[in-house]
DNA sequence: ATCAAAAGTTTTAGTCTCTAAAATTTTCGT
DNA sequence: ACGAAAATTTTAGAGACTAAAACTTTTGAT
């Protein structure tokens, strides 16, 4: 990257420092307590400077999470290459690996932003970017599927693609639920998952 | 009510005129467009007034798509009714149903507010509301799947309250994705829908 | 009917996100 | 070094929302 001019290089550093900052007034006081203004002025810049490199509050927000996925996709790789034992328990720990990694991350709360911003910016950069992660996301999960039908413990015949798609959104949809309410917790949905899935199992194996 | 006050009855009738003009305004100028300010303006209130009624803007809309709820809901009872022949067409037309009611009522860019606002304030009237409508939904998919257990399509052992969780959750993450995007239309939406249920089916069935 | 308390409304003043545009500064290619 | 291009800052403003003080209306007791 020694062939950045300097301009390029201040972007890239400026971007860089931007986030920093963020992250470390989100954790310390919160992200509502956290005005843009009070950003630029940790950063030295003018509060339309941050709108000049992010969408929105939101969005840098989203940055943020976003970088923390190479973590998270780890993990996810570190269960599936540990061959789990059934689908049921397979999608469960997906899950479980999923809220878990949130949680060490934000709260809640902030997640509810995430969460909500990525519903209302479908087209902006935001939207775009969560749905590059989800993909991600289904990508590992359609992995996961493809090891059990090589292993035959799911049929060859079954569309993987289609049934990660499926698996993946209703594993997705819990996790809204254990966001948007602060009283459940890890557990509880965990159990509301498999559930869902003995349930499924239930009705069509007849 | 003749019983109440004439500071309730007030209170009641404030309420309706407040609906009643956002409605109009929503519709004519859009969401974005109608500022409380406005809606103030033409009910001859000041804007704190409004927000003295609603919590905010999402929540006065909220207010209004749960009016639109009764006709829903004799719609789902209706297709309910019918006896659909198996499943998979049932979950598919109960998405159908909601989806076209949906965008009988509002555009996708502001159900886009309605469901972001859902996520954000769990704790809030907005956040009660919108669970309370999730719940009559889920207990008419709980309905249905009863009256497939009692045509015996489904063997009584299943758990019919988990699966009609499941099923509406299912079917509601496919709506969100449906909302989120303008460029997926009611068809597209359908075929996914039912390709979820056929992977589901042609995994456990095995 | 009168009057004080309760409830509701308005005014005011302010914070915060976000946008647009004009003015200014910085970097770049020549 | 100089003009063009790009980025940054300033300024000005809209709009959602909040808190509190000032005011008006309704109510219930006398």
């Amino acid at each position: 990257m020694a062939s950045m001019g300097l301009r390029e290089r201040q972007k890239a550093s400026r971007r860089e420092r931007i986030l920093e900052i963020a992250k470390t007034r989100f954790q310390t006081d919160g992200y509502t307590a956290t005005t843009i203004e009070l950003i630029a002025k940790d950063a030295d810049i003018s509060a339309v400077t941050v709108y000049n490199y992010f969408d929105s509050k939101a969005g840098l927000l989203l940055a943020l999470v976003s970088e923390s996925d190479q973590l998270l996709i780890r993990q996810l790789k570190t269960m599936i290459a540990r061959k789990p034992a059934n689908l049921v328990d397979a999608v469960a720990s997906f899950g479980q690996i999923l809220r878990r990694h949130a949680m060490s991350y934000l709260t809640k709360s902030t997640w509810r932003e995430v969460l909500s911003a990525s519903i209302n910016e479908g087209s902006s950069d935001f939207g775009r970017t969560y749905l590059e992660l989800d993909n991600v996301l289904i990508e590992l999960m359609h992995a996961m599927i493809v090891e059990f039908q090589e292993r035959e413990l799911i049929p060859a015949s079954v569309d993987s693609a289609a049934l990660a798609d499926c698996l993946f959104s209703l594993q997705n949809i819990r996790f809204f639920q254990f966001i948007a309410d602060d009283n459940r917790d890890d557990e509880d949905i965990d159990r509301r998952l498999r559930r869902d899935l003995e349930s499924l199992k239930a009705v069509f194996s007849a």
